[in-house]
DNA sequence: CTGTTAGCGCCTTCAG
DNA sequence: CTGAAGGCGCTAACAG
């Protein structure tokens, strides 16, 4: 690899590494003139800093870390899409983790990256995660974090996330008011902010419109095979719920899955409203009833505001909570039926 | 940030830099006690090596860049997930960029790239890319590189990608063999090797079997909204098509969409196939048949023959073009109707 | 077995 | 306006 070098422009023009080092960048005491000669042969020669060096140099590397639990999700990917939509502009470079729900991993994760490598992160967390001291430790560092949708209250750094207790008080109204009496909740193990709030909205609904059935609070796994079997024997015991409010898009397809297996209908049998992101829910039999995150623009915000920490910029207020609301589309998996 | 270098133990534990820096690396040339003690020291402070300075030191950055139209994709996030199945094993970090199918973007990237930040890329390429010179370019710049789904034979690459033309031939057959005798093809604009192969595929079908009706092949775009319209009108068209077959999920969600819109039955009215790793596909109202690309395999295999080229093994015939087989799964989309 | 020395390529004083 | 020199942290060649 032939690389073109600061020192290699400047033997060719018979100048000092450090005249073209400071005519690349533009340097106001360089004259036009060198400057024009340095561009014109770096650019002719594909000249690109070598950004090992300068990161060395400068000590910042111009890269940040997404550290999300999985990728086959339309969530995450819809933000890590909302977050390349600013990087670039800011000459930033991406890095991705994933933990895997695993909170090792994800500690690990972040001891990996405490070197420089990268110049800040942004955390959703695992679920097997209940000790953030890892992440404590990172913000106790000094070096920029924010966290998005699964955040944690119980430490001053920045969250963005969506209105959760509220849109989980709202689609259990939903199911209330479509006749639903025997509501069960599908949520992820662990004890994660974002799953309690979801919970707690839950909660609050069947408290506030008075419902005499227990609450059910379901907790189901990664593996779809699993989650199938828990919603089986749900679906077997007596009563039998009349409403499904997954926290997760994914379990709401186990329960679709579960569902045709055992011959009840959506939505007579049982309505079903869920947190998703996916596009095609509408297409579904029947079209799913969703609330749908703005997975884009967490990205987007989060970035923005983990920038705005590395420019040591002040942050206003509401960008150390920010909270982007949901939206709730109610289809057919939760209409009214004759029956 | 009160980083710990090397010279800082060394200074604790009144031992050359080159001591602790090979007793880390675990040479040979050190004695067991010191080793141990040097250990030790690192672990009590947390020591992790500056990477810049050792990519700037040994050239290389253990890093490599992943390349992709885009991530809201099921297909891409699958492959990634298999991507990462493999690099922290390797001790690697993964990169990725986004070039919403644009030619200019993934150029650019390419460029930005031929700096050392990263040892390898894996590309899949936009669809808007006619022009092979920068992935040329790269390839003779040394620097390891492989293709994957979106590949191309002209250059010496290695190419992962899945057996499209057997597939899409599978598909077409599929359709005519449940009665279609008017079936559109739903595929990308742009002159990809990986069209050509589906659009090949659906083309030698419908000669095999001597379909009278001429072939429509329909260039959709990455645009919702205008591939509803340009669908709008092939079905408002006379004879109208009896069959779809999509080569990209995205697409025939689309031709769902717009089916239900305009009242037509699937698979009574139009039975409709498509290339698609959606889960949520035997949920659709009809359930949708597909063809499940193996992403996460094609994501390991690329990123294990990217890393043998990186550590410059030899290699294997067959790894220079890897065909990774799809499966055709049968589902009421495509179900024979009494009508 | 350990220490000394010399860079990797870049940026930033400090001198002219 | 330009040049010379030093050093970011690490590794590797060369001594001992």
């Amino acid at each position: 690899m032939d690389q073109v070098n600061l020192k290699k422009l400047a033997k060719e023009l018979n100048l000092a590494v450090s005249t073209v080092s400071r005519a690349l960048r533009d340097s106001h005491e360089i004259s036009p003139q060198t400057k024009e000669r340095v561009r014109e042969l770096a650019e002719k020669l594909g000249f690109q800093p070598n950004p090992h060096a300068s990161s060395l140099r400068q000590n910042k590397s111009k890269t940040i870390a997404v550290i999300i639990p999985e990728i086959e999700n339309n969530f995450f990917s819809q933000v890590i899409n909302g977050i390349e939509s600013v990087t670039p502009n800011k000459g930033y470079h991406v890095l991705i983790y994933l933990t895997h729900e695993d909170y090792n991993k994800e500690r690990d994760i972040l001891q990996l990256l405490r070197n420089g490598r990268v110049d800040g992160i942004m955390v959703s967390v695992s679920n097997t995660t209940t000790n953030l001291d890892h992440i404590e430790a990172w913000h106790a560092a000094g070096i920029p974090l924010v966290l998005f949708d699964r955040t944690s209250e119980d430490l001053d750094v920045p969250n963005i996330m969506t209105n959760d207790a509220e849109m989980a008080f709202k689609a259990t109204e939903h199911l209330l008011k479509r006749g639903c009496r025997n509501i069960a909740y599908l949520g992820m193990t662990g004890n994660l902010s974002i799953s309690n709030r979801r919970k707690a909205g839950y909660l609050t609904a069947l408290e506030k419109y008075k419902v005499p059935a227990p609450p059910q609070i379901i907790e189901l796994t990664a593996k779809d095979y699993i989650n199938r079997d828990i919603l089986k024997q749900l679906f077997e015991q007596q009563p039998r719920p009349d409403g499904i409010f997954a926290a997760i898009e994914k379990f709401a397809v186990n329960a679709y899955e579960v569902c045709k297996e055992l011959h009840l209908h959506i939505p007579q049998d049982v309505k079903v409203i869920s947190f998703s992101n996916l596009q095609a829910a509408a297409l579904f039999d029947p079209a799913l009833s969703t609330i749908i995150q703005p997975a884009y623009d967490i990205g987007r915000e989060a970035a923005n505001i983990l920038f705005k920490i590395i420019e040591k910029k002040m942050l206003m207020p509401y960008e150390k909570k920010m909270v982007l609301p949901s939206q709730l589309i109610e289809r057919a998996s939760t209409a009214v039926t004759g029956k």
